[in-house]
DNA sequence: ACCTGAACACCGTTCAAGT
DNA sequence: ACCTGAACACCGTTCAAGT
């Protein structure tokens, strides 16, 4: 819940592009991303349809910061989840896998977006690039924690981190587009993705 | 490639609905998912706007079909790319994920479009399903074979196909959408995903 | 049966005015 | 400075006609 307007100011807005992706997300959450147009966007946020492009240059950029918004919010649960669990690596990674896994199914119609091709040009928008890679940086450092503690193999923490997220987040999206079977059950979801990580740490290599 | 009329009969099309979907992908390969509108793919296919829906409810239909056509052909390049590798199964493995890799870098909105959220009722969508189903079933054939063979470990081939996908899929997507940075460089891409599988092979746990 | 063209409601974007 | 309302080009969808 970020400030937003302090007072109205005469005018209807103090803060209209926070109020424009407040409005944004709540309706990603209510009607998906076929709702989501700017006329309705400004509606709900107060004022009629022109204003926005004061704020931003057109629909494009509103959903870029909108995507960016996500990606902050996603860094912060990620970064709660991780504090909270015991200090054992495999332990982190699960609870930073669960967190991204909740989150993105909390909200899948934002998570899609965020990762809808927005970004393709990472120069044009460096802001949206640093938010997400802040994400990136926790699970480099979880993992360089667990080399230093001898629980991870020894190599570059990036090359691994890089799998890690990628394993995470293939099984993120293979059960927001309902490509894996997911039972409503909840504690199965989380297994899922726990099961995926201990595979991961355990290799598919036969044990010698 | 469905059946549909055999020849055009006076009036413009034989098969308009099969000419819509390519259309369809022409227009996704060119101009991305933005451009892609149901007047401009009837315009290409060479009728008005009105044809299309006979043979599609609405343009959302079309999607699916054009989608249903996409895991059609990533099955062909799956199973051409599998049978030409070499038999050990870390081999197999890895020419399946750079096959997948490639497709999706050859025609990136082709392959967002395809897991952009359209599957989300599998009952409403039974073709769709399938088509994708057969990939699924390639990767756990393989891992059935690794393990027939001693060179993966025993246990669910299902639970591990879905981990492997995961992060084939999650490499995948990442690089699509500019999250991994990509070296323009071919090779350096497919080391990438060979790199990620090599670690899953190996595991994440040191050497005893 | 399959096609065309007009029509409707709607959306992204712009702009001349208002306060 | 920030807002409104009209306007334009366009899109998804429908429908009365044509052949």
């Amino acid at each position: 819940m970020p400030d937003s307007e302090a007072t109205a100011r005469g005018y209807h807005h103090g803060d209209l592009r926070n109020a424009l992706i407040i409005a944004g997300r709540a309706i990603l959450a209510e009607e998906g991303s076929a709702g989501l147009d700017l006329r309705k966007v400004a509606r709900r946020a107060g004022v009629s349809h022109a204003p926005p492009y004061r704020h931003f240059p057109d629909k494009q950029a509103l959903l870029v910061a909108i995507a960016e918004d996500g990606f902050q919010e996603l860094y912060r649960q990620l970064a709660a989840a991780q504090s909270q669990a015991e200090r054992a690596a495999i332990a982190q990674l699960g609870a930073i896998g669960r967190a991204y896994l909740a989150f993105a199914l909390d909200r899948p119609a934002h998570m899609r977006e965020m990762f809808s091709g927005l970004t393709l040009e990472r120069q044009a928008h460096p802001s949206l690039y640093a938010a997400s890679k802040q994400s990136f940086g926790l699970l480099t450092a979880t993992i360089a924690a667990g080399q230093a503690s001898g629980e991870i193999r020894a190599g570059d923490p990036t090359e691994l981190a890089i799998t890690i997220w990628s394993l995470i987040h293939g099984v993120t999206m293979l059960l927001l587009e309902r490509q894996i079977a997911m039972d409503a059950d909840a504690a199965d979801v989380g297994g899922l993705i726990q099961g995926a990580l201990q595979q991961l740490y355990n290799g598919l290599r036969p044990e010698q």
